[in-house]
DNA sequence: ATACTCCCCTGAGAGC
DNA sequence: TGCTCTCAGGGGAGTA
């Protein structure tokens, strides 16, 4: 379940790895990962590029190449390993990329749900996904009158509408009840009721989460036993996502579970409302 | 136009 | 032990 600091942890850990390397060969396994083009075009386009950089948009990687980007959106459970060419491509691993010195990189992806895209670099940030991405945490255009602008009409869910990546890009589930346990508001409250003070809490707070938990490498909640797995500290940090039976860390109340819009949600019914 | 539901997938855990 | 059933969940597609 990678949010925004895992992304940003990802993307910092392949960093130190791939920098200069020139892509030599490319195998998908599992076609309905390449979301754009055809698996064949991306096999085929993605050879003898170099990767200069690796940054993020929203939760997507962003692979910076030579002509292309390369978009990858992990999803729930995508993550990568590095091995060597010819080693057996293991269950879970659908797409391979021949790097420098043998190394194969590799995308392994238990539920398949991830997806990769391979753009021109001259218009991909115009073009979809991104094109349909919100404001990033740190945007100094996310004001509390942006979010409030953006939500004062819809009758959907806080909960709901900061998972709305088209609003503010980045949040999942875990630190949507991270902000909004922060920010005394229950995640049932109607987004056109949320006023524009609560709006500046609503940001702050968010700002105050992801900085600290891409300070602590993200959130690991589920993790292979791996040494390549990325490890994050912050599930140390989490107030109320995950507290089964828990107890809320300002009133010692218990910890409500429920489901908001699908989503399992915590919350603590006295101090949010 | 907005807000739902379903679907993609698999493994973990519950129940029998 | 081993089977079946349910659930998790980001986000796109389809539907009301």
């Amino acid at each position: 379940m990678p949010e925004k600091p895992e992304v940003i942890t990802v993307a910092r850990s392949l960093k130190t790895r791939l920098i200069g390397q020139k892509i030599h060969a490319c195998s998908v396994y599992w076609d309905n990962i390449i979301a754009y083009p055809s698996k064949e075009e991306f096999e085929k386009q993605v050879v003898g590029q170099v990767i200069h950089d690796i940054t993020t948009r929203g939760k997507f990687l962003v692979f910076s190449l030579d002509t292309d980007n390369l978009l990858v959106h992990l999803r729930m459970e995508g993550k990568f390993f590095f091995r060597k060419k010819g080693d057996p491509i293991l269950k879970h691993e659908h797409v391979e990329f021949i790097l420098d010195n043998d190394v194969s990189f590799r995308y392994h992806d238990v539920r398949k749900f991830g997806k990769m895209y391979l753009l021109n670099k001259s218009d991909y940030m115009e073009k979809y996904p991104l094109c349909q991405l919100g404001l990033e945490y740190f945007d100094d255009a996310l004001t509390k009158e942006y979010l409030y602008e953006k939500i004062h009409a819809k009758k959907t869910h806080i909960k709901t509408v900061l998972l709305d990546q088209s609003i503010i890009a980045g949040i999942g589930n875990i630190y949507d009840d991270e902000i909004l346990f922060l920010s005394h508001l229950h995640p049932l409250r109607k987004s056109c009721d949320v006023t524009l003070k609560e709006c500046e809490d609503i940001i702050r707070n968010t700002r105050i989460v992801l900085e600290k938990a891409i300070q602590l490498g993200g959130t690991t909640i589920k993790s292979f036993t791996s040494e390549e797995g990325v490890h994050g500290l912050f599930q140390n940090e989490l107030l109320v996502h995950g507290k089964k039976d828990g107890v809320c860390p300002t009133c010692g109340g218990k910890i409500t579970i429920t489901k908001v819009g699908g989503r399992g949600t915590y919350f603590c019914p006295k101090c949010q409302k």
